[in-house]
DNA sequence: TTTTTTTTAATACAGTTGTGTTATTAAGCA
DNA sequence: TGCTTAATAACACAACTGTATTAAAAAAAA
């Protein structure tokens, strides 16, 4: 009977190393050649988990974002609606170097998805999935009259995604002139812009 | 004596078609063949303008944003301060075609200058002016007390920094979730939450 | 141990890459 | 016209690319 190999750690730890070569040299440096070797590996056993490079770097950019999703979901949020949606929006930025990382990687394969039609629509699902998510932000928000009264509650939704789109890439493109704790304050500031003053605060 | 031609003229018709490869394909796409083959001419002739591909490449980066800079100098700025920002914002942003294109030309450019040293300072520099241009836009508004009282200014404009470069972001990711009416009314909405409101509005 | 099948390693191949070199062409001044 | 020099074209080369093929090795069950 055959040799038992988990398959799936073994994608996985190829697709860390695909990870590894693109915060190191960008998207242009993942070769199989040289993802074989980051990841300690022959080109061969390469090619027997995935079939081509293409199934590699469409692999390697879903895990990422089932990384995401995953931590998301498996959130207590237990605190109240403001501060789970901080807790959440927090999974998603870069505020610490685990989630650095997965910006860099998000926003190469993202850049590199304009242009192949094969990872096109997981990019654009996953970029849906967090619309919806920022829809559902501000709809609780309203829904619990936390939300400024009269506010375009569509408009609403996707100015805080852009703007935590925006926070993300510049905590990628210059983390020195973006730094955690300003995104955090960026997002607390943007927070309280859109909801009522408390008055226990 | 020697045969004249408009150098620099030359350079810009090869920036363009390298321009040109990146919106169809991607930089991954942008071969120093593939961009004289672009630019109609022979690569022994594309190789007498540039003597690289990263000297081409650099050429290129800057001319877009040089392009932008001098659109967004060249502003008449006539009219009250807020209708300059929103003229000066809607330069930057994919309100039409000639944005867009841009914006995907400078997302392209920005991702790749992440892992490429010869690149990264025009990357940084560039950034760091549109930080600044931001930072000016506060100020203006705080001394012409326009700017509600009580904001963070620093705050402020790096998040209107961020929720401007996410929109643009958006716009080329998700063009069809983020079409240019929005965008405008998104950057309309935001201006409105910061500034005191009008009297004669 | 023997057998069976997966997993690995090695090699090959055609295509593309950036860059370098060498003739040829063409254009502007005298 | 003739001369000078930029501009172009053609070819060469070594390195690297994705993919395919083939032989060797390894591990689990019998």
């Amino acid at each position: 009977m055959p040799k038992i190999v988990n398959h799936e750690e073994r994608r996985e730890q190829l697709a860390k190393a695909v990870w590894r070569i693109i915060r190191r040299e960008g998207l242009e440096g993942v070769s199989v050649r040289r993802v074989a070797e980051e990841a300690g590996m022959s080109l061969g056993s390469l090619r027997h988990y995935f079939d081509s490079q293409s199934a590699l770097l469409a692999f390697s950019m879903r895990l990422v974002s089932e990384r995401i999703k995953k931590r998301v979901q498996s959130l207590p949020l237990d605190g109240d609606l403001r501060e789970n949606i901080e807790t959440l929006i927090g999974q998603i930025v870069p505020l610490d170097e685990e989630r650095l990382a997965e910006s860099q990687i998000w926003i190469a394969f993202s850049t590199f998805a304009l242009t192949e039609p094969g990872l096109r629509p997981l990019s654009q699902e996953i970029h849906d999935s967090l619309r919806e998510m920022f829809r559902k932000i501000i709809d609780s928000l309203a829904q619990s009259k936390l939300l400024k009264p009269g506010l375009d509650t569509e408009l609403e939704a996707k100015r805080f995604h852009a703007l935590v789109d925006g926070l993300l890439v510049h905590g990628v493109i210059a983390p020195e002139a973006m730094r955690a704790e300003e995104i955090a304050g960026i997002i607390a500031r943007h927070l309280d812009s859109l909801l009522v003053q408390q008055r226990g605060a």
